[in-house]
DNA sequence: ACCAAAATAAATAACGTTGTCAAATTATCA
DNA sequence: TGATAATTTGACAACGTTATTTATTTTGGT
């Protein structure tokens, strides 16, 4: 590997005018900087990242520590908001994922800690709680899509108490009167918020306890999730005989969309459906397209890291503090 | 920070005995190793990596560039196989997303040059043919679902022939006999494949032209790819009246499903589907559940290190190779 | 043309490690 | 016990940079 002596040497003029040249330094002749430049340029120089880290105080590194975050499609954009703002802000994203099979966060803490970055993003696969040890007290931390049991760390989540109102009032505003709500599992943050925003726009408008029906579409049988949405969609429908329905999650509204072609009504016509995620490309291949909440991943990604490097400047006064970032309704056509 | 040698002090031994230590060199008497690992966790040192990394010549990185593949959700798999390997190998992982809107691969490859990286692994999103400026013949570098243009990189990609010709086999052998496949755009690698080996298996049970069907459900309009499944495949469904359909991907199997049903029939009884990608919890969802040609994204990331490595120590001599790996039915109920 | 001030360049220290080799200590055996 | 070999330790150079200080050159004003 060619190092900066060499074209120190090349150039005719000392290491150190190189490394000033390198650096965008300024007070280098014109003159100087060009044959630098072609010096640099003639022997194929680059920069030795690792020696500079050595002296500089600051490495540009951001740890990104994730919950197999980086597997799940939905969240995938997480990282990649924060890929996006790093590199934008001139930081380097180091990105881990935890192993499924034994997750020990602290151990790829300590990755990033070695590797000096100068703070940590950790992602989770869904909104959750989810408790830290105190080694990760030792850098900047910025939480994403989770929050901390013990409160204590900065963190961005989505607005699913927000998410659950807005969509529930425009189903309203459309001047359905007699909704289905087909929630997630019960225990997951994500499915209480919105129920809760569900509920309070139901009450602005006056709706009465027989007008609407929540159900749960997700069983949890020995740790295990499982989909039950075709039979409680079957029953829902056939019982309740909602006007709308909202659905917890749009791979669920696929099972949706079955039940109700089944019983010989049309999506956006006859019946009106919303859900949340706006899932990759499954809103769109559904027929009518799936109008959904989409959960803004990617801005939370962004928001992340300047969040993160605005931390390390100002003193965390504000930690503990939890950003709620509002979901935005992907209108389409099935409401 | 704390460095080596303000742990040496506490120790009371020299920083080379604290180095030997946290390397696991031998020849340290226990006793010191005690004092060391004392004051190591007295103090919290961690060992800076950068500055390792300038001293040694192995650095332990591997960049992995991709052509905005982790942001698919089909091929997050590929990096959690390549990121799973290189752990197991004690390597770190780099990982870079292309800018779609910009895409200079050049660049980031370079940013992997200053990171010292020992060596590159480039995803794509779908199997393709790409084109490398020479910059990419600096480190040993492997070519993950795609191929090189001039075709000097050893790549690994899946084996789309053996995937149409298995799949195809598997229906006739179930006793299918007219068949219809809705392929993808056949400007792509992938759909030519599957379309041969389709054949391939065809032709071996000596059905005749007659006996089966091709369809595209991928229609490009301004360099953007539509999905027309949902017309295609009522028009199959009802002029050529297959017993059997083999769909060009999972999330359009969703469309040929309502179409199915529209019809009157059932999925599985009436009417057998295959598809390709087993794309998440697509297949599952999907009622009767989804048979179909999983890639072997996970696998194809894991090879692509242990090649990436072996590349390092063995000469190029088998270069401009191209791994094709196996694809495995997920066997289901839909046929 | 000369001097001071400003601009530029060079020399050298420093960063926190690992590699080399010589020195010190301990163990082995006659 | 003494000599020798084996083990363990430490001093110091080296890695490729950036930071600091010092030296040199250029510029501007008289």
């Amino acid at each position: 590997m060619v190092t900066i002596k060499q074209v120190a040497e090349v150039a005719g003029v000392s290491f150190k005018t190189v490394s000033r040249v390198v650096n965008k330094e300024p007070g280098v002749k014109p003159q100087n900087i060009e044959k630098v430049e072609q010096a640099i340029k003639q022997l194929g120089y680059r920069p030795n990242r690792a020696a500079s880290l050595v002296r500089k105080k600051q490495t540009g590194i951001i740890g990104f520590i994730s919950d197999e975050i980086s597997t799940t499609p939905a969240s995938v954009a997480i990282l990649k908001g924060a890929q996006d703002m790093a590199w934008e802000q001139g930081k380097t994203l180091m990105v881990f994922n935890l192993d499924p099979k034994k997750p020990n966060k602290d151990k790829l803490y300590e990755e990033c800690l070695q590797h000096r970055a100068e703070g940590i993003i950790y992602g989770a696969m869904y909104h959750q709680a989810v408790t830290f040890s105190n080694i990760f007290k030792s850098l900047p931390t910025v939480l994403v899509n989770c929050i901390s049991t013990s409160n204590d760390f900065l963190s961005i989540v989505p607005d699913d108490e927000q998410a659950g109102y807005y969509v529930t009032k425009q189903l309203l505003s459309k001047g359905y009167r007699r909704i289905a709500f087909l929630n997630l599992n019960p225990d997951i943050i994500a499915a209480q918020q919105r129920q809760k925003g569900f509920l309070k726009a139901l009450d602005e408008f006056g709706l009465a306890k027989s007008d609407y029906h929540i159900a749960t579409i997700e069983k949890v049988v020995n740790n295990k999730t499982i989909n039950i949405t075709r039979d409680v969609a079957a029953d829902v429908l056939t019982s309740f005989k909602p006007d709308a329905v909202l659905c917890g999650k749009d791979l669920a509204a696929i099972n949706l969309y079955f039940e109700i072609e089944r019983l010989g009504l049309t999506v956006g016509k006859d019946i009106g459906v919303a859900s949340f995620d706006n899932w990759h490309d499954i809103p769109e291949i559904l027929d009518p397209q799936l109008s959904t909440m989409a959960l803004p991943y990617y801005e939370m990604g962004r928001l992340a890291i300047s969040k993160l490097l605005s931390l390390k400047t100002s003193p965390p006064e504000s930690d503990q503090s939890v950003y709620k970032m509002a979901c935005l309704l992907c209108d389409r056509q099935s409401f």
